[in-house]
DNA sequence: CTCCTGCGCT
């Protein structure tokens, strides 16, 4: 069977229609070939053959050729047979290898080369653009320009990869790739078409609107106006400076429209939120390629819309484009925004077919992040071990990761971990460890880190890490020490930030705290209704029915609405999403009331209160409970049991945070059912068994 | 032989 045959299954969000059989997952091809098959039938020529093979020339084109083919890896291995074989590497070898290591950004593999050049003594200009342009891509500019400064020969390719270097780096140094390209041409070297290209790079972050004309006018003067390459690249710039319309123009003017800048276009409507001119410019477009493909998939997946990046991965496959590792990791972005573990591990094994996870950390931080948002820590953590280079976003997927599974301990410990193999961290850590903590209830250690974060590492906490510790602070009830970090902390607190003591506030139940937390809250975001609910709810725990009509009053005349509880609960490759409230456009409405019923009857026979406090309304007894049974997760689980072998894990994907009483509940039907329960809620996940919750009730 | 625009991880 061929790879080609390999179908997506039919996983269908938010639709209950049902799998075909024949889509379903069928078996997987075994891995790509680790090693080149030329080496070996090399290694067996005959003695008559010995002298070609010996000469580094046939070497030389096969490693090209593995180059050309983005075969990089695999050009490098080439490489290290060629050593074993006793043959000396020539001038024209190592451009080639240090340009792979260029590719794959394997630093310690191209100083190694760097060591073997001195060695061997080649120092020509093809050499040495190559290890600058090495060092450059590899993030060491500094590096690179020693190298440049030193050289006795430069070609315009030496200035290319120098300017380069700069209008890629991510630390600020684009300015000097302009310094450089003027200091060149008062040299009196003339720009050719790649100065351009490289040098426009720059433009969007450093370089705005002005240095783009200039280089513009650069361009126009050195007659470089009719290159596609240049001129795609001055779309781009445009775009990502902002002037959309010029870049339009620019794009009009062209006889025929390029690929390229139509991607450019696409991507850029996307970023303006605008999907439908996006889509309608793709649809138009007479060749698509990959990256159209990848631009639309991401683009989807940016806006929420799961299903339909699904379904523009089967378009592309259906047009014969192949998938590269960008398209993946855009894909388990969907599965991880709808919490599909089968669909996420489809698309892990479907790219390791395609040999598109290979030693990719992006795809391999990816997986870990799917497997993490999909509940399956162990398999994220598999997958992080399997890492050999691990970036700062490595680190901060894993943490995250097992912040979210309330795995306080085991994410400091890997925090530790990672200072020691001298990653920096970033923001994000921070969030991840504040993250670990609050759900992990490690108030002390919490408090340490945020302390830390700006005396240690340099890091200011922004609005998110605030939010963090107040929640922290809060539900420990610590109030007002979290008031207190509010009112001294030198940025300007969001509604967020202010809704995370109101949580504390009905935590604790202080009605006068929240009182005027509200108020502010309300000043600043008058139309979120999760904040009048939480109102609402703490006069109605306090039975003062007078206050909370008034909230629901202002609700309503604010034009709030609640967002509606939804849970999702996928089977058999079937997505099934259940509201708040009693089942009605699902088929199987009836049987999962009445098994919800019965449920109900056999956890309140092993203690199951029901918390009635939680409703708003103010109603009857009875009434109260019922609006209780039909919260989205316990209906969903109803549903899973249902429909599941007994024994079987169930799993759920819910848009807002569990409540207290759906907690107790499933602690017991967990227990009644000898089920393992997985809930993934808006805050974190929470593993039920026996009567137990993993979160030890901090969520 | 070396520099080549567009799409990617919290």
């Amino acid at each position: 069977m061929g790879i080609a045959e390999i179908l997506l299954p039919r996983i269908i969000l938010y639709n209950s229609s049902v799998l075909s059989s024949s889509d379903r997952r069928k078996p997987l091809p075994t891995k790509v070939l680790q090693k080149c098959p030329q080496i070996s039938a090399d290694s067996k020529v005959s003695a008559r053959n010995v002298e070609v093979s010996k000469n580094p020339y046939t070497w030389n084109s096969n490693i090209r050729t593995r180059i050309e083919n983005n075969q990089h890896e695999e050009a490098l291995g080439l490489y290290l047979s060629m050593v074993k074989e006793n043959i000396t590497p020539d001038e024209f070898t190592f451009p080639l290898v240090i340009k792979a290591c260029s590719v794959l950004k394997k630093i310690k593999e191209g100083k190694q080369f760097h060591t073997h050049v001195l060695k061997y003594g080649f120092h020509d200009v093809f050499v040495q653009n190559a290890l600058l342009y090495m060092y450059a891509s590899c993030g060491f500019v500094e590096i690179a320009r020693k190298l440049f400064d030193e050289m006795n020969e430069r070609t315009i390719v030496s200035w290319n990869s120098m300017i380069a270097g700069y209008a890629k780096s991510t630390s600020g140094l684009e300015l000097e790739a302009v310094v450089l390209y003027v200091c060149m041409l008062n040299r009196g070297v003339c720009p050719d078409a790649f100065s351009f290209t490289v040098l426009l790079r720059a433009c969007g972050s450093v370089l705005a609107v002005k240095e783009a004309i200039q280089i513009h006018s650069n361009v126009i003067k050195f007659g470089f106006e009719s290159n596609t390459l240049v001129n795609n690249g001055l779309i781009d710039a445009y775009l990502k400076c902002g002037l959309v319309d010029a870049a339009f123009l620019l794009y009009d003017r062209t006889n025929e429209p390029d690929t390229v800048s139509c991607n450019a276009l696409i991507t850029s409507l996307i970023r303006q939120g605008d999907l439908d001119s996006a889509e309608t410019l793709f649809r138009k477009m007479e060749v698509r390629n990959v990256v159209s493909w990848n631009a639309m998939i991401s683009g989807y997946v940016q806006n929420g819309l799961c299903n339909e990046a699904l379904d523009a991965f089967r378009r592309m496959k259906l047009e014969g484009i192949k998938p590269n590792s960008i398209t993946i990791v855009c894909l388990l972005s969907a599965c991880s925004l709808a919490g599909s573990l089968s669909l996420g591990k489809w698309v892990h094994l479907y790219s390791d077919s395609q040999g598109l996870v290979g030693s990719n950390q992006i795809v391999k931080s990816a997986l870990v992040n799917m497997y993490s948002k999909c509940g399956d820590i162990k398999s994220a953590q598999q997958v992080f071990k399997t890492m050999v280079k691990k970036d700062v976003v490595s680190w901060d997927v894993m943490i995250e990761g097992l912040a979210l599974h309330g795995k306080g301990e085991e994410a400091l410990e890997l925090f530790h971990e990672m200072l020691a193999e001298g990653v920096k961290p970033d923001e994000l850590t921070f969030i991840g460890l504040l993250n670990a903590c609050r759900h992990g209830g490690l108030v002390e250690e919490g408090l340490k880190q945020f302390r830390r974060m700006s005396v240690e590492f340099g890091i200011e906490p922004n609005l998110e890490h605030y939010t963090c510790v107040v929640d922290l602070l809060g539900r420990s009830g610590q109030l007002n020490d979290a008031l207190k970090i509010i009112e001294e902390m030198p940025i300007a607190p969001d509604a967020v930030l202010w809704s995370a003591l109101l949580g504390a506030c009905r935590m604790h139940n202080d009605v006068l705290l929240a009182e005027s937390v509200v108020d502010r809250i309300i000043a600043l975001d008058p139309k979120c209704s999760s904040n009048y609910v939480i109102m609402s709810n703490i006069y109605a725990a306090r039975n003062q029915w007078e206050e909370v009509t008034t909230v629901r009053r202002k609700m309503k005349s604010m034009d709030t609405e609640k967002e509606p509880g939804c849970s999702l609960i996928e089977i058999g490759g079937v997505v099934n999403e259940f509201f708040a409230g009693v089942p009605s456009d699902h088929p199987c409405c009836k049987e999962v009331s009445d098994k919800l019923e019965e449920l109900m009857i056999r956890i309140k026979a092993n203690g199951y209160i029901p918390d009635t406090d939680l409703v708003l309304r103010n109603i009857q007894q009875e009434e109260k409970e019922r609006d209780l049974y039909f919260h989205s997760e316990k209906v969903a689980v109803a549903f899973g049991i249902m429909k599941t072998p007994p024994g079987t894990q169930i799993r759920i994907v819910k848009n807002l945070r569990i409540c207290k009483d759906c907690h107790s509940a499933m602690k017991l039907i967990a227990k009644v059912e000898k089920r393992e329960i997985i809930i993934r809620d808006r805050s974190r996940f929470h593993h039920f068994s026996d009567g137990q919750c993993s979160c030890r009730n901090f969520w």
